[in-house]
RNA sequence: GGAUCUUUGGCAGAGUUGGUCGAAUGCACCGGUCUUGAAAACCGGCGAGGGUUAUACCUCCCAGAGUUCGAAUCUCUGAGGGUCCA
């Protein structure tokens, strides 16, 4: 959430900051308009409830002096009447403000450059040449069927399209690739937790999933709770509404899940494959610091993701999000694109989200910073999408007979 | 699934005939005295959010609803935990 101090005291900055986001201008006012309303909604609930608690202890006093009181009960009670009306209003200020203050993203560090969406994206470095094929190299499906490794059919059988099953070889890459990750992971001083595939609405609101991409989730019927499209929820809600001492930042957590995705926007992208599924593995990276860490933290983040890629023998590239492909959540963003020779392209592997205060103002993650209690900045990035990083071994080190050489790295990870 | 108990500040733990209770006490923690230094001892401070220049003041004793002039304390519902039964 934006803080609502700052938009009260320096209107002009935010307005100008979330405006680089694209957000409505007049949205932007009204939330002001909102805020002072219910300030002044609360100041009037305040003074009624002062004088009921007055009146309340005054009573008492007469009871024990067994005074007559009925006058005095006649006062009170009209005074009650008051505060309900004033609890009520306050209410819906409340609730008007926060149906606002909840959509509405973040905003971009000044760093970050304009644009309207991923063309606008820019470039930082490459890393690793892509490899020279003397064959027309195949799209991951062809070569993952051919080898037997991903049956795309069966997955859609059990469930829905969007759903695979791996099995043999492909099984154990995933596994591989999900144990080598973490470990990777846990050398650069992430440790590693688990934590539940299902969350309640608290959590994803403390992250920003909620309210706004409700239609992105699976729900469980009749419950208050969600599949995880991210293990940035659990991980990061850990501490929701804690305040941590100074000496426990920063903190540095590694996690393995399943995610879940509607895709609801992406009708007819990605259909064949598994680029983009319902049900995916990743492995992600959480981080809580002190404001001031949060900067280094960030390159410390993006540069686990890259050399986990590196190490993974897979060309990829560094790209810096422009505001308009900037997530709900995030001031800054640098995701990773792995090459893909069969669609001679870089596809999205991993995005490294520096959210600052955002999410932490909304999980109510703090720390004691000497006296005082501050909010912490909150990190996250996939330490790589399993799904995709399979995708990108198969076609990366695929020989001209379709058949698929396994990273260095990983064999002893796969009993070879 | 049934019965019963329980849920308090970082932790432990008082408070259940409703009224100076935001809450005793102990530990932990911070500051000070003492000491060459530390420990011990003693003195003082010490939950959170909002609000204020600072005070006042408001809110929070698992969550929600209710009774009452007034609830941590009473009632109901829900969630978590313990024990017993199935």
């Amino acid at each position: 959430m934006i803080d609502l101090k700052l938009l009260q005291k320096d209107f002009d900055t935010v307005n100008t900051k979330l405006m680089r986001k694209g957000v409505d201008a007049a949205l932007i006012e009204n939330l002001k308009n909102k805020n002072e309303e219910l300030k002044s909604a609360k100041a009037a609930y305040e003074t009624l409830q002062a004088d009921q608690n007055a009146m309340s202890k005054e009573f008492g006093q007469l009871m024990r002096e067994k005074k007559d009181v009925t006058e005095l009960k006649a006062k009170v009670d009209a005074n009650k009447l008051k505060v309900a009306d004033a609890i009520e209003v306050q209410r819906i200020k409340q609730e008007e403000l926060e149906n606002i203050a909840m959509s509405i993203p973040n905003f971009p560090d000044d760093s970050v450059p304009d644009g309207a969406d991923e063309n606008d994206n820019i470039e930082i470095k490459k890393v690793l040449t892509p490899r020279e094929f003397n064959f027309t190299p195949k799209e991951h499906w062809e070569l993952a069927e051919q080898n037997g490794w991903i049956d795309f059919e069966r997955g859609v059988k059990l469930a829905t399209s969007r759903f695979s099953v791996c099995f043999g070889m492909g099984a154990k890459l995933e596994r591989a690739l999900i144990n080598f990750m973490l470990n990777f992971n846990s050398k650069r001083g992430f440790d590693e937790v688990s934590v539940p595939a299902l969350v309640n609405r608290a959590a994803l609101e403390g992250t920003g999933q909620l309210p706004k991409f409700e239609d992105d989730l699976y729900k469980i019927d009749g419950q208050e709770l969600f599949l995880i499209p991210t293990a940035e929820v659990p991980v990061t809600n850990l501490y929701q509404d804690e305040i941590l001492n100074e000496d426990q930042l920063p903190i540095k957590m590694t996690a393995y899940t399943s995610c879940f995705r509607k895709e609801a926007g992406a009708a007819g992208r990605d259909t064949r494959g598994m680029i983009r599924q319902h049900q995916f593995h990743k492995v992600e990276l959480v981080a809580m610091t002190k404001p001031e860490q949060s900067d280094a933290m960030f390159e410390e983040m993006v540069a686990c993701a890259s050399d986990l890629l590196t190490a993974l023998e897979l060309p990829h590239r560094l790209v810096t999000l422009c505001t308009g492909d900037l997530g709900f959540g995030a001031a800054k963003t640098v995701d990773l694109e792995v090459w893909l020779p069969g669609q001679a392209t870089y596809r999205e592997i991993s995005s490294v989200s520096n959210t600052r205060d955002f999410q932490a103002r909304r999980a109510k993650i703090r720390f004691k910073d000497g006296k005082q209690n501050t909010l912490v900045h909150t990190l996250n990035g996939s330490s790589l999408a399993v799904g995709r990083t399979m995708v990108a071994i198969m076609e990366n080190f695929q020989n001209e007979d379709g058949s698929i050489d396994i990273p260095k790295v990983l064999k002893p990870y796969m009993g070879m």
